[in-house]
DNA sequence: CTGAAAGCGCTTACAG
DNA sequence: CTGAAAGCGCTTACAG
């Protein structure tokens, strides 16, 4: 099975009666080809259906035309709208995305981050989503000599985008402060043991200062770590019913922890807002279904602008520039699972 | 910023006292190459740390070492789940995964296809995912000299996974009718455009079959046409119950289209399973948490088992051999939202 | 079994 | 503003 034929270089030069070296200039935008030269190129290519074969653009020094996606996992709710919104602006700016999906597992991380000098040649650019990197692997990245650009990443040397998580964990509780609770539990996060994603650490000092602002203290009891899934929800709450007392109301470090406190909650004869309110982050399409108040935050919004951060590096690659960081803003969605205490 | 320096297959060459070109036929695994060589090589390649570049390969006529999966969108549950179970399986044999997704528009699917001759060059082989393909877009594809395979694609001329899903749809619609149930709907996906996909007429005439094996027939008011979706299945159901009448069993396409049912209900203050008994089919791991009876079919299997058909044809290309099409088993799991009629 | 040579299709200095 | 030449790092016939 022969590949179909394709057009080179070769064929626009000699129907544009111009150089390869100026056909590929003027493709390429750079300065110092003529207006009509440029027009001629143009037309010789459309003419021809041409594209630069990214193997030897490549080879040559050129771009490779593809950027890599790193995320802990390509199946999370959260991963995949990244995902999808950041490989539409790739695919606009004429990318092709590698995905890479480290599975949730630290000897697959590791694998990556080693062999990351192969990466490296295969791609223009690594967008990495909520990546919990080692100093030696952020080094390794930052000199990698590709744009680079986050989702979720902290004192991280490139632009991220991510929200406030603090804040966000604050907004949660302070809505159940303002509804009169006092009693008050977290479902928090697992500390991770990277150096660049400090997420659940963030939601709970969120939390905590919510608490100060009402002069009260976070009880050692009220705090549950939760792996942030609806399994980890559901043993978290488990744990606080059977072992721990029922608090009035419970933040949950995420909604899939929410949804695993609800289930937890319904195996055992009590139910939300009745017995227990409840409020996550996120906003999961399935809060709606049930019912649980959240905190929005814009994913896909968050996983398109660091593309197009990464893309503007790409196509202004000299630009001094600062690694800036983007917040961007939640809001808190009231639905049936908060309501007074009484 | 320079790229890191790379040892060239030039360097192994030196190390090893060979030449370039038996260096690049050790490393490929090629015959006519003895064991001492092979050896020489092997040492002076890890030695180095050495990986061919694939650009360079590539444009000499080898592998690119890319697989590209192109996926109708990446953010539904069941096309996450493949995605990663194939990329697992590339990135295991060595492959980088090209992740494309045609996010449900025509328009994108249009552009991906009539560009494919510029993607063969970036890829050897490619994974299609439930893409609905016109009868022109599976010749472009069949000859365009790739390794391709397929899951949940029919009359397809290449190696393809499903599942049967009239089976399927037997199955669920069975099990509502040896329930005592004889009144039953069915939330019918909507009808593929293209030639390559015909899922929901599949479980359509499953629906139907179990139906006759019972000697009944379809009723057209309990025919109700949804998009897979959670929104779908809710304006589906809500159709069902303002405009027509509500039977006493619902067979729901899928199980995101059973939730949005499920929501319907509730906004009625109805209930299932006291009010309606019903049924979905993929057994997302939502179900599990709402207690939705459905049909499991294995997801991640299908991916990867997929996924290896395409590895084997890329290490096997001249292996003579016929398109295959492998079913996965779909299993009934009972849980709550089904029960003998009363 | 092994190697010298040509070539894949671009880009990058370097002259003009 | 334009072009001839060299070279990127491999693979593929073709000799030996």
């Amino acid at each position: 099975m022969a590949r179909a034929q394709r057009a080179t270089i070769q064929d626009v030069a000699v129907l544009s009666g111009l150089s390869i070296c100026t056909v590929s200039r003027a493709l390429r935008n750079l300065p110092n080809v003529s207006e009509s030269a440029r027009h001629k190129v143009a037309e010789a290519a459309a003419k021809l259906g041409y594209k630069a074969s990214s193997a030897a653009a490549r080879l040559a020094g050129g771009s490779t035309g593809s950027i890599a996606i790193i995320a802990p996992t390509a199946t999370a709710w959260f991963f995949a709208q990244a995902v999808e919104a950041a490989e539409e602006v790739f695919a606009d700016s004429g990318y092709d995305t590698v995905l890479i999906s480290l599975r949730n597992k630290p000897s697959v991380q590791r694998r990556v981050f080693n062999d990351l000098s192969a990466l490296v040649q295969r791609v223009d650019g690594i967008l990495l989503l909520n990546v919990d990197l080692s100093p030696a692997e952020v080094a390794l990245v930052s000199t990698a000599g590709l744009a680079v650009a986050s989702v979720g990443m902290d004192a991280v040397p490139w632009d991220d985008v991510g929200i406030n998580n603090e804040n966000a964990a604050w907004q949660a509780t302070s809505h159940l402060l303002d509804l009169g609770h006092w009693d008050l539990a977290i479902l928090s996060g697992k500390e991770s043991t990277g150096h660049s994603v400090s997420t659940p650490t963030d939601r709970f000092r969120g939390f905590r200062r919510a608490l100060a602002d009402h002069f009260l203290v976070v009880h050692p009891d009220h705090v549950v770590t939760a792996d942030s899934s609806i399994e980890g929800g559901r043993r978290a709450m488990m744990e606080l019913i059977t072992h721990r007392n029922l608090p009035s109301a419970i933040f949950a470090d995420c909604d899939e922890t929410a949804f695993g406190a609800l289930m937890a909650l319904r195996e055992h004869g009590l139910s939300s807002p009745k017995d227990v309110s409840i409020v996550g982050i996120d906003d999961h399409p399935m809060s709606w279904f049930l019912g649980l108040s959240t905190i929005y935050q814009p994913v896909a919004d968050q996983g398109a602008f660091a593309a197009n951060l990464l893309i503007d590096r790409l196509q202004n690659p000299d630009a001094a520039h600062e690694p800036t960081q983007h917040l961007l803003n939640t809001k808190l969605i009231e639905r049936k699972t908060t309501r007074r205490k009484r």
